[in-house]
DNA sequence: AATTTTAATGCAACTGGGTTGCAAATATAA
DNA sequence: TTATATTTGCAACCCAGTTGCATTAAAATT
């Protein structure tokens, strides 16, 4: 079950997701949370709002987890099935507003997919 | 570096490669080669069999390891991008030899991309 | 074959992302 | 304003994977 009380610990959650673009790791929110918000209680509240639709979460290269606002899920269904690009110099991650067909595969259901594109961004690029 | 000296536990780990045409999870490796070859030995023999270009790994949904044998790497490179499969009722992975395109991305580079289907396996759908 | 060099191994202890149990605090309903 | 249910913080835990270090065992050198 999802978020039930509007507490002052699911504003500061969501601002950190307002005013940032980009996918956030758990840790990193934790990291700026800090003195503010217990980590049990950030990894709680990630999970309810990843329930209730706001968020999605993904892993990265090393396996660790990564949350972005959704675009347009609901709390029956994540539609933000998208890949997601992560930067091997600055390590930063963000959604890839792209479409990657997945052929059937004979035999077998598709449940869902999940890609990470790894690569150099923009950013990085520029500076070389 | 990789693999320099035929040892006993090299022949052992491959063995299980062998006779194992899935992917297998380090964890599962560590478990059937209890009382054969320490943890920590496993964990080291398989990054170095991975800069050989023998086997490659991936991770899971839940983020942890799995290594699968190459079909055509080197001490180079690892041409084994395709993606793999997870069957979310019977946990088993492996290696899907089909190619998914990634698009290029706009003021990006791509190195690499990593792609997990998951659904239900064959044998899982026929036994309902 | 004996010795030296270098790589591989086992062990114990650690790391770090994430989770659990439980009592205290706080939001909402009555 | 009280009762009820949810949320929070804390400490302790879990567990996949790693590190340091002394020991063992390959392979190279003599």
């Amino acid at each position: 079950m999802g978020v039930k009380r509007k507490t002052e610990a699911v504003t500061l959650l969501l601002e950190e997701f307002k005013k940032d673009s980009n996918a956030i790791s758990a840790i990193e929110l934790i990291k700026r949370l800090d003195q503010k918000i217990n980590k049990t209680t950030v990894y709680r509240l990630l999970d309810k709002l990843e329930d209730d639709g706001v968020i999605h979460y993904f892993l990265d290269i090393k396996g660790i987890k990564w949350y972005a606002t959704c675009s347009d899920c609901s709390k029956t269904q994540h539609q933000d099935v998208h890949p997601h690009f992560q930067c091997t110099e600055c390590g930063t991650v963000d959604c890839l507003e792209i479409k990657v067909p997945i052929p059937n595969i004979p035999n077998r259901t598709i449940a869902s997919s999940q890609i990470l594109v790894v690569g150099t961004c923009e950013l990085c690029l520029h500076l070389g």
